[in-house]
RNA sequence: GCGCCCGUAGCUCAGUGGACAGAGCAACGGCCUUCUAAGCCGUCGGCCGGAGGUUCGAAUCCUCCCGGGCGUACCA
């Protein structure tokens, strides 16, 4: 935030000294070496090469002409750098006013006009979530808070792919087990689910129902997809539900064929000539809108592949008056993407409407060795043994410490040391700290009260450190979700944390002064407030005790 | 072959075109009468995959090459 305000301060200075300079050019960062000062900027550099000056003595000048109210120091360095050094006065003032506010993203939570609607994991009930899906959940989970707590309307859904190819081939290997349990001799089909889970719930068909469906007709088919789509159906809810996952809505595809919107949308791209038909299937013109090369919408058996519900959803979703769609999709579905610019174009949604989060794979690395996963053939870790065996704090917490764009290999050896080597209690031990202060201290953080505290008593660098970090917190999480990166909050968590236990190990915050006690447990307070608006947003638990 | 992502310390990864590249783990050396040692402090460790280019300045942008993942279906 305050970054921002120094890029306004500089453009009115340089407005008033006659420079001019483009908005974009116009960089405030904070240098690694401190020796740099908490912010510089290379805008005499900039205008030096625009050929509007020698870059030190337009640096000189600037510096001279800004005002040193919130700076202890603006100097000139190097080849033209200007350096700001933030005051000890602004600092400590700074401390009072979140300790006002009491929730450190006032500054940033504005209301936005833009509703924005993320949809995520959206798997095939076929099978158990996995891994894999528990990475996406939790990014998705963690995005949506990101963008509530700066101010967005946010709408989360889940969308069901109940209909389509998937669903047959799940409906025919639950038969399958069905018929194995009752001892007929009947081969689990080639490209079928391999996993158990198909053989648990076989087992339960045969016990309610008995002999009643050994014949393999169109009505058995129906029956097994409908009782294998209920049970995964319900599976995946509580397995969400135990990751602390939820959704404003839950979206069936089978309803977009019903209601006759796939039908529709099909019907919208053939009046926009956007598709043909060849070898009995219709085809879209995704070439002639940039997509590799043309794909089927609708089979020549006569079903629709999973592109064409997938452009019925998004006009639905565009229709429900929603201004951004972001979906989150795994690495394998790059293809898929460009196929939906495609289509969205023919369908004449804007552009900017349809944007897409790619997540790369995770794989699990245990007693050293890296355990890769497939649905289809029954290897997996699901999600629901990695909470039991790990607890949702830890699963959330290393599924969005990685970008989303890296691969996470997933370190299930340090994930269940129960130490502060493993980060996740590294930054629950520093907040579970400052109650443990607190209640060593005979107070409670709420009676602590900021106006009779002598934040002046703050001088030790590490506590100015502390302050300086904590005012760069709602930057922090304002990057975060504009750029879908929830692992910026996470390696926050882990700098601010560590930067209060080194301070609590170097310092005692009860002392004999009391009023530096009391500026002290103010200044714990500010980190506790900080802390725990950062958990909350990463859907992890602030323990009073641990 | 073509497309997308990744390649940074022994390992796992941060790093919004800036000024000597960071963290955690591992390794090594120290440290417990204290608000929790589930800890703390220190040391070691790098031609940022390679080669060109753009720039006053590149781990960051562009091109090519090498390595890994994913895709390249009338599956999702």
């Amino acid at each position: 935030m305050f970054k921002k305000e120094i890029r306004d301060l500089l453009s009115g200075t340089l407005e008033d000294l006659d420079y001019e300079i483009d908005g974009d050019l116009l960089r405030v960062e904070e240098p690694s070496n401190p020796d740099h000062g908490d912010f510089s900027t290379n805008v005499a550099l900039e205008l030096g090469s625009d050929g509007q000056g020698i870059p030190r003595e337009i640096a000189e000048e600037i510096a001279d002409a800004i005002e040193s109210e919130p700076f202890d120091r603006v100097s000139v360095a190097g080849p033209g750098f200007i350096n700001f050094v933030l005051s000890g006065s602004y600092l400590r003032e700074s401390l009072l006013t979140l300790l006002e506010a009491n929730d450190p993203l006032t500054g940033v939570r504005e209301p936005r006009a833009e509703r924005v609607q993320i949809e995520f994991v959206s798997s095939n009930p076929t099978g158990p979530l996995t891994v894999g899906h528990c990475r996406q959940a939790v990014l998705g989970d963690v995005l949506a808070s990101l963008y509530r707590s700066i101010g967005y309307d946010v709408f989360t859904e889940y969308y069901f792919n109940d209909e389509g190819r998937q669903m047959k081939v799940m409906a025919h290997t639950l038969w399958a087990r069905y018929m194995q349990q009752l001892g007929h001799d009947v081969e689990t089909p080639e490209e079928g689910y391999k996993g158990d889970y198909l053989i648990d719930i076989a087992r339960s068909v045969v016990e309610e129902y008995g002999d009643d469906y050994t014949k393999w007709d169109d009505e058995t088919e129906e029956f097994f997809k409908e009782i294998g789509l209920t049970e995964m159906v319900d599976r995946i809810k509580g397995d969400l539900r135990s990751l602390e996952v939820k959704f404003d809505n839950w979206f069936s595809e089978s309803e977009l064929h019903r209601n006759g919107e796939v039908e529709k949308t099909l019907a919208t791209l053939e009046d926009n000539d956007a598709t043909y038909e060849e070898d009995g299937a219709v085809w879209l013109k995704a070439e002639e809108e940039g997509a590799p090369q043309d794909v089927v919408l609708v089979k020549s058996d006569g079903d629709p592949t999973y592109l064409l519900p997938d452009l019925a959803y998004h006009k639905d979703k565009y229709d429900r008056g929603f201004d951004r769609a972001l979906v989150l999709l795994g690495a394998d579905h790059q293809r898929h993407v460009e196929n939906m610019n495609a289509g969205l174009r023919k369908l004449g949604l804007p552009d900017d409407f349809y944007q897409v989060l790619i997540n790369q794979f995770v794989s699990l690395s245990k007693d050293g060795e890296i355990r890769r996963m497939s649905t289809r053939k029954g290897e997996f870790i699901t999600m629901k043994d990695l909470i039991d065996d790990l607890g949702s704090d830890v699963v959330r917490y290393f599924m969005v410490a990685r970008k989303p764009e890296s691969h996470l290999e997933f370190d299930y050896d340090l994930a269940k040391e129960r130490s502060m080597e493993n980060p996740v209690y590294y930054i629950q031990y520093a907040y579970t700290r400052i109650v443990s202060i607190f209640n060593k201290a005979e107070q409670s953080p709420g009676e602590l009260d900021y106006r009779e505290l002598n934040v002046d008593k703050l001088d030790e660098p590490e506590e100015l450190e502390l302050i300086k970090l904590m005012d760069r917190y709602p930057e922090t999480v304002e990057v975060a979700a504009l750029d879908y990166g929830p692992h910026h909050l996470a390696s926050y968590g882990e700098e601010l944390a560590s930067l209060f236990h080194t301070y609590y190990n170097k310092y005692r915050v009860l002392v004999d002064d009391e009023e530096l006690s009391r500026a002290r447990l103010g200044l714990c307070k500010g980190v506790q407030v900080t802390l725990q608006s950062l958990l909350q947003i990463l859907g992890v638990s602030a323990p009073q005790k641990m």
